[in-house]
DNA sequence: TAGTAAATCAGAATAAATCCGATTTAAAGG
DNA sequence: CCTTTAAATCGGATTTATTCTGATTTACTA
């Protein structure tokens, strides 16, 4: 997904243009990797120094219900990311455990969906990897 | 997994045996569902009343390293279930998400794996299918 | 049975996320 | 362009899950 498709989701669906929803699209656009809200509020804070927390929260919250951004739960911390299976086929993540970077896996593993019992109702389902990206294994620090 | 290897377990390795030990663990052999620490400790409850929550922690933390417990997190809250990927070959699980009762599913999505950048160090992996139990569905309030 | 390290207790501290009442602002209409 | 108004934001308090800390108790060993 593209900033500028989010910010139209954001207009037809009736919400109102502001400079810290544009802004909080574009960080989460600038980067193939899942930020927690305490990243994306130090970001945002570049531009608006002293919004507060519930703004970047509450943003979110919309985002994901308007599939604008995806997310996931790591270290129990939300992280998000801009969509991007809206762009093309359904698909699922590799994820480094260290910096929240991602890259994208083929396919599905919900074809083993014939096991699952016929009277329940699936709602939905996860499937990730999880480890250490080349960057993250030669400087094991934070980036 | 039984209780009695679980607390065989916790024997080899030096860890000592409590009454308390061992009633958290029965509870979570007592049903095929993920607990929360809050359902744990509501359950342990019963033969003491009085225990603090620290120790309801520190020993599920225990427990999942010593690969007795399996933890996932639902709601951004940990959930923990007696350890079933040891009994036999390695697997999967459908989830309710109104009562945390569980299914198995055969065999594993990893063998997508070969998509998987070479340079990305695996550590680990995710696959849950969430959704309504046929119990739930016809009786919406939790169980 | 005494000594010791581990386990537990009780409550304070931390951290993520949400709530709330007051204030500001985007956008629609006159 | 100005007014209106509902939505958005602010700032701070609150909630909830979890962890920490220092004192006390207890399971095991010798």
């Amino acid at each position: 997904m593209k900033v500028e498709e989010a910010l139209q989701i954001l207009k037809e669906k009736g919400y109102k243009y502001t400079g810290k929803r544009e802004k909080l699209i574009r960080i989460c656009a600038a980067e193939r990797r899942y930020l927690s809200a305490k990243d994306i509020m130090e970001r945002i804070k570049d531009d608006y120094p002293n919004l507060s927390f519930d703004t970047v929260y509450r943003n979110i919250s919309t985002f994901v219900d308007l599939g604008i951004l995806e997310e996931t739960e790591l270290d129990g911390e939300g992280k998000y990311r801009l969509a991007c299976s809206a762009d093309g086929h359904h698909h699922h993540h590799v994820i480094c455990t260290e910096c929240g970077k991602t890259s994208s896996l083929p396919g599905c593993p919900m074809n083993i969906m014939s096991a699952i019992p016929d009277d329940f109702q699936v709602t939905g389902h996860k499937f990730e990897v999880y480890g250490t990206c080349s960057d993250c294994a030669s400087a094991p620090s934070h980036s």
